[in-house]
RNA sequence: GGCGCGGUAGCCAAGUGGUAAGGCUAAGGUCUGCAAAACCUUUAUCCGUGGGUUCGAUUCCCACCCGCGCCUCCA
């Protein structure tokens, strides 16, 4: 099955290939640096990641920009309230967000650009705007004319024509000529941060940046446009108003959209107070692996409701997988091929890759994963499982994390693998001597060190917990 | 009010016009010196409610109920 992805332009699911070249032009709307991101905003962040992830596996190459929002209210306001100029306060926040990054293993876009580097772009698209009579200027701020491009509303599927030729008030009592109109350049206010450019003092509005960067780095029509579904309307909507009026063509083939997360069946966002950050998270022993397959394994498009007994059961499947890829690379294994369970292999395989180019449906991916371990264990077991499987089976698994990406623990640490092995070496002997007290000693005195031991007829396998 | 998403076992969740994947949890069992890991068995006569279409609907249509989101900053 072709690789299809559901389309919020057109409501449909539609076959997915870049426009040229095999490469796949790709804008997400990144962090707003004003804060730690919240585990709600890696939801869509992970998801952002596994669709790079999957593109790529699919064979096609990546030009994914990414912005970084420093500079908005939010962040004059705080930037202020700690006595720091802009770059120091967003310095802070964008290295915590790349660190944040890191650990759930989400990949860097080809080119992650800050709105602060393209303030010159931004004021020349909007002079451009106003040559094709898009903005008007209120009191040293311009703002986007909606009433001058006809697509308005297309992205979210609203209606604004009534709206707009009804609403008509004065442009001297209020600021902006029709309540839906944005500003596309703020004009400074009292010790504020602004910027000297052609159409004068001031800063950008918050739409105005995605536009120019993705306009610059990747063309006039990007292959795929991702973000959060709170950014359809009015952040998306508006980009494609400023795009398409500057260039006349479709700003973006696909725009995809993931869910919330939740929490106690609300989102989660920093305006309700209910957010947990991925360091509040980690603080309380979770693994960010756990973290990441848990973000995961909720397909995009579905809401996920987050729990830290969502979040411990995530951990316990990770170990299931993970001591699977252990088992296949220690077990001993009769020579030959089980021509079945090869063929029950390639059978997984082709679910996941055809679960994942149905608009990436990880929990079915996931499903075949699963199922086939189980066979596999099964296998194993029975002694079915021969010498000739393990690759096909090893190649499965790396598929598999090539995307999920949850299989490598973090980090080793603790005691050396000549230090265990030594330990185990004594336990063997101890074991052999039926001294089973000396031998539970060693087992507990590497368990508290984190190190977990298995005896299996191969002898005995040892993983750190 | 407009637009959008969803209601499937204790929890998470996939799915199809032909009779319910998978993960977690729980109980019992096999294996083991004991563990660990793994495997097996058990847990939805039923997929929000009521109608309709159909030989047959969880899956299509209609109505209704409930939850969530966007419409203002927001992943």
């Amino acid at each position: 099955m072709a690789l299809r992805f559901y389309n919020t332009l057109t409501q449909r699911v539609e076959d997915f290939a870049p426009a040229e070249d095999n490469t796949v032009r790709m804008y997400s709307c990144g962090p707003t640096v004003y804060d730690y991101a919240h585990i709600g905003n890696f939801r869509t962040f992970t998801f952002i990641d596994i669709l790079r992830k999957w593109l790529r596996a699919s064979g096609f190459r990546l030009n994914h920009v990414m912005n970084v929002t420093d500079v908005d209210d939010k962040i004059i306001r705080n930037a202020a309230a700690q006595g720091k100029n802009l770059a120091d306060y967003t310095g802070t926040y964008t290295k915590a967000f790349l660190e944040d990054c890191a650990l759930l293993r989400l990949e860097r876009p080809e080119r992650l650009v800050p709105a602060t580097q393209h303030i010159d772009d931004m004021a020349e698209a909007i002079q451009r705007l106003g040559a094709g009579h898009h903005t008007y200027t209120s009191d040293g701020s311009v703002y986007f004319r909606i009433s001058s491009f006809p697509g308005y509303g297309k992205l979210s599927h609203n209606d604004f024509s009534g709206n707009l030729s009804g609403a008509r008030v004065d442009l001297d009592e209020y600021e902006k000529a029709d309540a839906r109109d944005f500003a596309l350049w703020k004009a400074p206010k009292e010790g504020e941060t602004f910027w000297d450019t052609a159409i004068g003092p001031g800063r950008p509005g918050w739409h105005i940046e995605c536009s120019v960067m993705a306009i610059k780095y990747l063309g006039e029509t990007l292959d795929i446009h991702v973000g959060g579904v709170d950014l359809i309307f009015p952040h998306h909507e508006n980009e494609i108003a400023q795009s398409e009026s500057l260039t006349g063509k479709p700003f973006s083939r696909f725009w995809l959209h993931s869910e919330f997360l939740m929490v106690e069946g609300q989102k989660m966002s920093k305006s309700l107070g209910n957010y947990y950050t991925l360091r509040d998270v980690v603080a309380r022993g979770h693994q960010p692996e756990a973290i990441r397959y848990l973000l995961a394994s909720v397909p995009y498009r579905r809401s996920l409701n987050f729990t830290f007994e969502g979040l411990k059961s995530a951990g316990t499947a990770i170990d299931r997988l993970r001591n699977f890829k252990l088992r296949l690379a220690t077990d001993r294994y009769a020579e030959g091929a089980n021509e079945q369970l090869a063929a029950r292999t390639a059978a997984a395989s082709q679910a996941f890759t055809a679960s994942l180019n149905d608009d990436l449906n990880t929990a079915e991916a996931l499903g075949a994963v699963f199922e086939y371990v189980r066979d596999a264990n099964s296998a194993m077991d029975s002694g079915e499982f021969r010498a000739g499987n393990r690759a096909d089976a090893l190649e499965f698994l790396e598929r598999f994390d090539a995307v999920f990406d949850v299989l490598r623990p973090a980090t080793a640490g603790g005691a050396s693998d000549a230090d265990i092995e030594a330990l185990i070496a004594q336990r063997t002997e101890a074991k052999k001597a039926r001294n089973f007290a000396r031998a539970d000693q060693i087992r507990e005195q590497l368990l508290e060190q984190g190190v977990v031991l298995e005896d299996t007829k191969a002898g005995v396998r040892w993983k750190r917990k």
